[in-house]
DNA sequence: AGTGCGGCCTGTCCGC
DNA sequence: TGCGGACAGGCCGCAC
């Protein structure tokens, strides 16, 4: 579900309720996720006060004052606060108490996500340790972009939501990136000039930051860290827009499967 | 080394 | 109304 877009906001959403607090107790209804609840996790973080709250790629990262929970919300995540008599439903399978009252909730029905615990520095957690840059660091640019792609024989579309090349973009925000850039999804990454790659870097920044400002996008189920659902689904140029016009040239936008993902462009303006 | 696919899950929607 | 199958916002780990 959630790329960084949503992730953002969710961490932004929960962030004021959980800084300086502590956290009273973890209830875990369902530790089964994509990796497993660690068993010993509540223990660890019980009574810990929360210093900071970051998100880096789509992990949300949770420092204590010794450790840090790492969170992902996988396809189907969400995570936000609640009153502490709100009933959790059935896939709600963490609550995080705090001493404020308030509830850190975990949803996921799908449980793609995961929710660990780190005495090191997160970064260098395994499943952080090899991610690429942000797409808002300085050194996220054409020139980086282009470097990278070299001979390299995948889509560029694959090539954008590699967490290697940059970190983020998931399925929707690849598919309107590219249309921003005017670049056909399926082009091989190495076949694509430094001035585009530019151009490429520009669209990824507009388009995420745009979504950011919006809420994220919310297709089905996504709430921010508030409770509160996404408006850039209205904004979407692309994504979901099978059959339909093109919104610059009245051409159609087609949908095609992609390295097994729906992926839409506009026959026209997309080369 | 780079590429593409299977699989982890539940919910929803569509056609029969 | 029920059922089977396809599909959904992610991404690791494994074959080739």
């Amino acid at each position: 579900m959630p790329e960084l877009p949503e992730v953002e906001t969710t961490k932004n959403g929960i962030k004021p309720y959980l800084i300086g607090q502590t956290i009273e107790t973890v209830i875990v209804r369902q530790r089964l996720l994509r990796w497993p609840i660690p068993q010993e996790l509540p223990e660890r973080v019980k009574g810990q006060r929360i210093d900071s709250v970051l998100r880096r790629a789509k992990y949300i990262l949770i420092n204590l004052q010794q450790g840090t929970l790492i969170v992902h919300l996988g396809m189907s995540g969400s995570l936000w606060i609640v009153e502490s008599s709100t009933m959790p439903n059935k896939h709600d399978h963490v609550d995080i108490l705090l001493t404020n009252r308030c509830r850190l909730r975990y949803r996921d029905p799908r449980r793609f996500g995961t929710l660990l615990w780190t005495e090191n520095d997160p970064r260098q957690h395994r499943l952080l340790v090899s991610l690429g840059p942000e797409p808002f660091d300085d050194h996220f640019n054409g020139d980086y972009l282009y470097q990278h792609s070299k001979n390299r024989t995948i889509s560029v579309k694959s090539f954008i939501m590699d967490s290697h090349t940059v970190v983020g973009i998931g399925n929707i925000y690849a598919n309107e990136a590219l249309f921003r850039a005017a670049i056909h999804p399926k082009r091989r990454a190495g076949r694509i000039s430094k001035q585009r790659y530019q151009k490429l870097t520009e669209s990824i920044r507009f388009v995420l930051q745009e979504a950011i400002s919006q809420g994220g996008t919310t297709l089905r189920d996504f709430v921010n860290g508030e409770g509160k659902p996404g408006y850039f689904q209205q904004t979407l140029q692309v994504y979901n827009r099978g059959g339909e016009k093109c919104r610059y040239c009245k051409n159609k936008i087609r949908e095609i499967r992609l390295n097994q993902r729906s992926t839409f462009y506009c026959i026209q303006c997309q080369r």
